[in-house]
DNA sequence: GGTGAACGTGCACGATGGGCAATCTTGCCT
DNA sequence: AGGCAAGATTGCCCATCGTGCACGTTCACC
């Protein structure tokens, strides 16, 4: 799992690109800009955004992944002598204190103006759960069987969902990510509550 | 939420798209047709596609949408002097037993050989999940608050999300959807093992 | 039975996606 | 150090796609 300057260098004209299209579609509304546009914006070709993304939509959902291979990261460090599910909503909460849930709800707001885009989100979340279900194997995995943890992420996943829908509501004039934050903060708490007596 | 003929036909002709295109990817695989074909196949112009569905896959990935609905309205009559869970495994087990769970199935497999797939496969997911939550709530809100059932239909969601994406691995000479179904019936035990527990 | 809204369709055109081939960069091996 | 294979980026090209617009037809409601 070492990662080359090469790969850096893809994931990092992926994530020029993806800002880029993020940007313009805060911007001007996810139909005010062409692919171009965005390739311009980032330095690139429309040639290589089409290598990196099938469409605008995707590139856009995808800044929604930020912060969660860090948090998964984490969780190795953090499931040190530590109940299972202890570390679980240590990484949870890290996750809700970076840059990671504003970028979420940023995007499921754009998400909601724009249909086209709710698609490309749900599959991002999706792969953040299968990101979080690997370490979580990895870490866990001579404890608990695979099929246990698979549920019990699944569990977490569905209920964070579930959280993360509400917050798309929350609007308020300042914008802060913070009243969101906490919300999420109360929510999460409530779903480690059915999680600790279910597991 | 009375149906009039024209919304009758209206989603009348969805369907005969989506399943035209779902026909023709089975067939063909997702990149060897066009939506002239599928317009045709079910009788009606490109234009009147593209009124229904923004492009292939959105079309095919609707397929596995099958059988929700009725097994929401189930959970309606179903519900009635019967523990909240109790009635959600006996719908979940309907739906199990309709078509529902192989044309899932088949969607997913699609989807696994043609990523492109995916996130709108995903996004039919969502939209499963909330279909059921909204009968939840309507059923069930004067007994539970409103967040704790999104909660429960989140868990639910989550976890048999993880099923399905078992089932996908699953590949018989024959194809026959009863092996994959006996799985998810015993996942589903598990599933509602933790949830009795922990709701 | 009339009328306004919604659906299906044809047309037109800019945007898109992806194959192909050329060029440059990176990783690895000698 | 140097060279070579794999992979990234790009331009070119064109079939396909998305969608605004206008028109005829069908349906819901009065």
């Amino acid at each position: 799992m070492i990662e080359g300057l090469r790969e850096t260098k893809r994931a990092a004209t992926a994530q020029a690109l993806a800002e880029a299209a993020f940007h313009l579609a805060k911007e001007r509304g996810l139909d005010g800009f062409v692919i171009d546009e965005v390739a311009e914006m980032a330095g690139y070709s429309r040639r290589t955004f089409a290598n990196h993304y099938p469409c605008k939509e995707a590139a856009v959902a995808s800044v929604a992944y930020a912060g969660i291979e860090a948090a998964a990261d984490a969780l190795e460090e953090v499931s040190e002598g530590r109940p299972l599910l202890d570390a679980v909503e240590v990484v949870l909460r890290l996750q809700l204190t970076t840059t990671g849930l504003s970028r979420m709800r940023e995007v499921l707001t754009l998400a909601r103006a724009y249909p086209s885009l709710e698609p490309h989100v749900y599959y991002v979340q999706h792969q953040m759960r299968l990101e979080v279900e690997e370490r979580m194997v990895a870490v866990a995995a001579g404890h608990y069987p695979a099929s246990y943890l698979t549920l019990l992420v699944g569990a977490v996943y569905g209920m964070v969902s579930s959280a993360l829908e509400g917050l798309v509501d929350v609007r308020l004039p300042g914008d802060l990510p913070i009243r969101g934050a906490v919300e999420f903060d109360e929510f999460l708490t409530e779903v480690f509550k059915h999680l600790r007596t279910g597991f």
